[in-house]
DNA sequence: CACCAGGCAAGTA
DNA sequence: TACTTGCATGGT
């Protein structure tokens, strides 16, 4: 039942917007770096972010590991929470080094859910910013829930404010298990769905979901 | 002016 | 376990 809500809502989306080129961002360091900057956060004020610290020349593992707080902080000034945020840039950075010797590409060599436990370990990183880096950085198989995705499916009434994230990301991935493509897509299309149409605020006459006549 | 944005951890009961 | 609070900038 919530199978082919879940798969017409994609279908509906995809048509709308079609395809959409997630992750911004141009390499995989660049990306799990975006991932924990977007918490809570305007991706706007992230790119901001971001194109700071490339600016200094510092968006590499080891470069941004090296770096003073402080100027990591001043650098990353405009995502918000930047003392905070720093901290949980260096305790992922100290995490890669350590476990991997700074290579995104061996830490991605582990197996799913493993990766994920162990992100999970790190200061910092929860339950969305450990899927959006194992998807989106490591293009692994892994659903990434967030408030927008809980968000339109509560108003369209597939699930209520109880579920839990790992009961609601095993709702997307029963659906079509091990399909990277359409975790990617399907995430990137609720994301830019929730942006345009699914503010706290009303604004869902416009939304492609709204004729939809899901339940 | 108030409200919101692609969360998370620590504290409290 | 389940709730509350702090963290902070920049756009609408």
């Amino acid at each position: 039942m919530r199978v082919k809500q879940l798969v017409k809502i994609y279908e509906t989306l995809y048509d709308y917007f079609g395809d959409l080129h997630w992750w911004p961002g141009e390499t995989p360091f660049e990306i799990a770096v975006g991932a924990i900057l977007t918490q809570n956060t305007n991706w706007r004020n992230v790119e901001t972010a971001i194109d700071r610290i490339k600016s200094a020349d510092l968006l590499d593992p080891m470069s941004l590991y090296l770096a003073e707080d402080a100027v990591v902080a001043d650098l990353i000034r405009s995502s918000g929470y930047y003392n905070i945020k720093t901290k949980r840039l260096k305790a992922f950075l100290s995490f890669l080094h350590q476990e991997y010797a700074g290579s995104l590409d061996k830490m991605f060599c582990e197996e799913l859910w493993t990766l994920r436990k162990k992100l999970l370990d790190v200061k910092g990183i929860g339950d969305e910013t450990a899927d959006s880096i194992l998807l989106y950085s490591g293009n692994m198989p892994v659903f990434v829930v967030d408030a927008y995705t809980r968000r339109i499916l509560e108003r369209h009434g597939i699930v209520t404010a109880d579920w839990s994230y790992d009961e609601i990301q095993a709702l997307f991935m029963g659906t079509v298990p091990q399909d990277i493509s359409f975790y990617n897509q399907y995430h990137a299309l609720l994301v830019n769905t929730g942006k345009h149409f699914c503010r706290p605020t009303p604004l869902c006459d416009r939304c492609p979901l709204v004729s939809l006549k899901l339940s």
